[in-house]
DNA sequence: AGGTTATCTGCAATCGTTATCAGTAACGAT
DNA sequence: ATCGTTACTGATAACGATTGCAGATAACCT
C-alpha cells in the first residue's frame, strides 16, 4: 500500500538497486525479465522527485499564457502539446492577464520545470532583466519582451497580417478605415498597428480612427462603439483579435448597423463559428497550432542541445480568407464592380 | 552562476542549514533580517525537487481533459486555475481524445502531482479498477467512470438540462424532434441522451431521430446531414454539446437550410458568440467555470482534510437562454401565437 | 586452459531539503 | 542558587533515486 521503493524492487529480484536504476535507465542487465516481473508485481513507479533531484530535471515544460480561454491560445497549447513527445509533460499557467500572478507563476515555475514556453503579457522593462537571470531555457511564442532577441521565439507575421487587411479594405474602396488595436506594450498589438499605418501611409491616407484597446471583447465592444459615435463615421474597421472582433461585432449588432452594408470588418484570426456568422466574417488567419508545435520544438531543440546554443526564430506565415463581412463603402456600392446583394 | 543551495546560506548568515529551512517554513528565528538578505543577494530559491523528496508532496494538481480547445474545457480549466490558490499549481494534460495518451499521462502523473482533476474519456469498466488502484486523489469532473462514487465528482445536471430544451421544442409544437447525441459511454452524453427519451416518452412521442454521435464539430455536421437525408425530416434538433451544435449548423448553412423557419436547433452549452449566429443560438448553459472551480475546491478539501474522508459531490445547475433559433414548426406557423417574422 | 577483453554488478556517495532530537541560552519563580 | 519553562539552535538521519568506481562474471580468442 505504502510507496514501493527501488528498493523493494531490488530485494524482490535479488540484486541491488544499482541493477534497477540501470535497467530503468535503458542499460542492458542480466536479469531483464525478472526484474520487468517484479516491478509489474510489485506496481512500482519510479519517484519523480527522487529523479529530479539526482538529475536536475524534471521532464516538464511549462507553458505561460494570459488566457487559455481565448481560442488563440488554446490552440498554441493544443499545439505545443502535440509536439511535447512520449517522455516530457506541459504544465500550464494561466496568467490571467494579471502581471502579478505572471511573475508569481514563473519564481515558482524554478525548479519545477525544464524550461518555459510564454506569451508574456508586456514588452515591459522589469520583464528582460528578470527573464535573463531567470536561469531557465526561454521560448517566445506571439509575443515577446525587450530584449526576446536573446532567446528563441516563435511569433507571427503580425505587420504583414496587418497590411493584407488593410489593403484588402483600401482595394475595396475604403478610405476612411479604422483599427481596433491591441495594446501598444504587447508584440502583435504594437506589430500589428504599425502594419496598419504603414499600409494607410502608403496609400496616402490619414491614420484618423485607431483606438488603442486591450485584446478582450468588452475592450472591442467599447472600441466600436466609440467609433460609431464618431461625427464623420469610419466605413471599415480591422479589428486586431479574435476576441474585440467579437466584441465589435456584439457592438454593431446592438445599434443595428449592418454589415457590410453600412461598415466592413476584418478580424485578425480566425474563429471556428466565423462562417456562421452574418455574414460570415472575413479574417487573417494563421495557423496557431502550428505556432505551438513550433514553439515546443524550438524549446526541445534547445534542451538536447546544451544552453549556450544561439536562440532561433521561426514565424508562421498569414493568409486572408474572404467571407462576406468585407464590401465596397455604401458611397460607392452604386459603381462598384462586385456588389453585394442583399 | 551554478545552483544555490540552503547550504550556502546558511554558510553566508553564518547559521545551520536547519534554522534557514525553519526560516523559510515560516517559524520565528533569531537572524530573520540576515537571513532574508542573504537569501536575495545569492538569489536562492529552495529546490522544488529536493522538497518533494522529503515531503512527499509536490503542490501541483493536474488536470486532464479530452480537448482544451473545446471552450467549454477552457473555461473548466480557467475555473479551476482561478480556484487553485496561492501555493499550489495546475499542470495541464490535453489527451486529445486519445484512450492510449490518457492512460500514459496518468501514469507519468504519479509522483509528480498531489492529485487529478479529470474527466475521463469513457466509462469504460478497465477505468475503474485503474483509477481505484491509481493511489492518488482523484476529482473528476463534468463526466466519471462507473466506479465514479467512489470519488469526488463535480457535474452538471445533464438530464435535466435535456429535459429543458425538449420540453421548450414540445411547448413551440414540435412532435418530430431529433437529437444529436454524444457517445452513450461518456457521463453527459448517456444522461443527455436519457433526459431527451424519458422527456419524449412523457409527452407521449416516440424516440425516432436520434443519432449518436461523437461531441465533435465533424461528428455534428455528418449527424446533421443525416437527419436532412430522412424521408420525414425532423423539425426540430437538439444538439447535445457545443461542437456538435456548431457542426450541426455548418451543415444546414451548407444545405442552404433557414434557421428556425424549417428546422429549429438548440445547443448544449452557450457560445460566446451565440448572440452572432443568425439567427442567435437558443441554447442551455451552464457556468462551466464555476464547476471549475468546484472540482478544484473539492480536490483542496480532498488534500487537506486526509485521504480518508468521503467523497463529496457537487452539481451546477443548467438554464434555458431563448435567443432566435427556435420556432413552432413550419406547419403550425401559421395558426402559433408568437409567430416568427421574415 | 589460460589470458585478455567486454559486460555487468554492488557499494557507497550524492542530490537539497526537512524532521528529529538533544542541547543551550534566557528568564522568571521558588 | 536551583529548578522549570520557554524559545531557539545545530548535527544528523532520512527521502528515493543516479552514478563513478572498482571488483566480479562471462565471453572470446589463441
Amino acid at each position: 500500500m505504502s510507496t514501493v521503493t527501488i528498493t523493494d524492487v531490488a530485494k524482490h529480484v535479488g540484486v541491488s538497486v544499482a541493477t534497477i536504476s540501470r535497467h530503468l535507465s535503458g542499460f542492458t542487465v542480466r536479469n531483464e525479465e525478472k526484474i520487468r516481473q517484479a516491478i509489474i508485481e510489485l506496481n512500482y513507479r519510479p519517484s519523480a522527485a527522487a529523479r529530479n533531484l539526482k538529475s536536475g530535471r524534471t521532464g516538464i515544460i511549462a507553458i505561460v499564457v494570459p488566457d487559455i480561454t481565448n481560442p488563440f491560445f488554446a490552440s498554441i497549447v493544443e499545439g505545443a502539446e502535440g509536439a511535447v513527445g512520449e517522455d516530457r509533460m506541459i504544465l500550464l499557467v494561466n496568467t490571467g492577464d494579471s502581471r502579478q500572478r505572471e511573475e508569481k507563476a514563473l519564481s515558482q515555475l524554478f525548479g519545477r520545470v525544464d524550461g518555459v514556453i510564454m506569451a508574456p503579457l508586456t514588452e515591459d522593462e522589469d520583464g528582460p532583466s528578470f527573464f535573463s537571470q531567470f536561469g531557465l531555457p526561454i521560448v517566445f511564442v506571439d509575443r515577446v519582451t525587450q530584449d526576446g532577441e536573446k532567446f528563441s521565439t516563435a511569433l507571427t507575421d503580425n505587420s504583414k497580417g496587418a497590411s493584407i487587411a488593410v489593403n484588402h479594405l483600401i482595394g475595396l474602396g475604403h478610405r476612411k478605415i479604422a483599427m481596433i488595436s491591441g495594446p501598444l506594450s504587447t508584440t502583435p498589438g504594437k506589430k500589428r498597428a504599425d502594419g496598419f499605418k504603414a499600409s494607410l501611409k502608403e496609400a496616402d491616407l490619414a491614420c484618423e480612427y485607431f483606438i488603442e484597446s486591450d485584446f478582450s471583447e468588452a475592450g472591442g465592444y467599447a472600441a466600436m462603439c466609440a467609433l460609431l459615435e464618431h461625427d464623420d463615421a469610419p466605413t471599415a474597421v480591422f479589428a486586431a483579435n479574435n476576441l474585440m472582433t467579437i466584441g465589435a461585432l456584439h457592438a454593431l449588432r446592438d445599434r443595428g448597423v449592418e454589415v457590410p452594408d453600412q461598415i466592413s470588418i476584418i478580424g485578425f484570426d480566425d474563429l471556428d463559428f466565423a462562417e456562421l456568422i452574418n455574414p460570415p466574417l472575413t479574417v487573417i488567419a494563421r495557423d496557431a497550432r502550428l505556432q505551438g508545435a513550433q514553439a515546443m520544438e524550438l524549446m526541445i531543440k534547445q534542451l538536447t542541445s546544451g544552453a549556450s546554443t544561439p536562440p532561433e526564430h521561426s514565424m508562421v506565415d498569414v493568409q486572408l480568407i474572404e467571407r462576406g463581412s468585407c464590401a465596397p463603402p455604401r458611397e460607392m456600392q452604386t459603381i462598384a464592380f462586385n456588389k453585394v446583394d442583399r
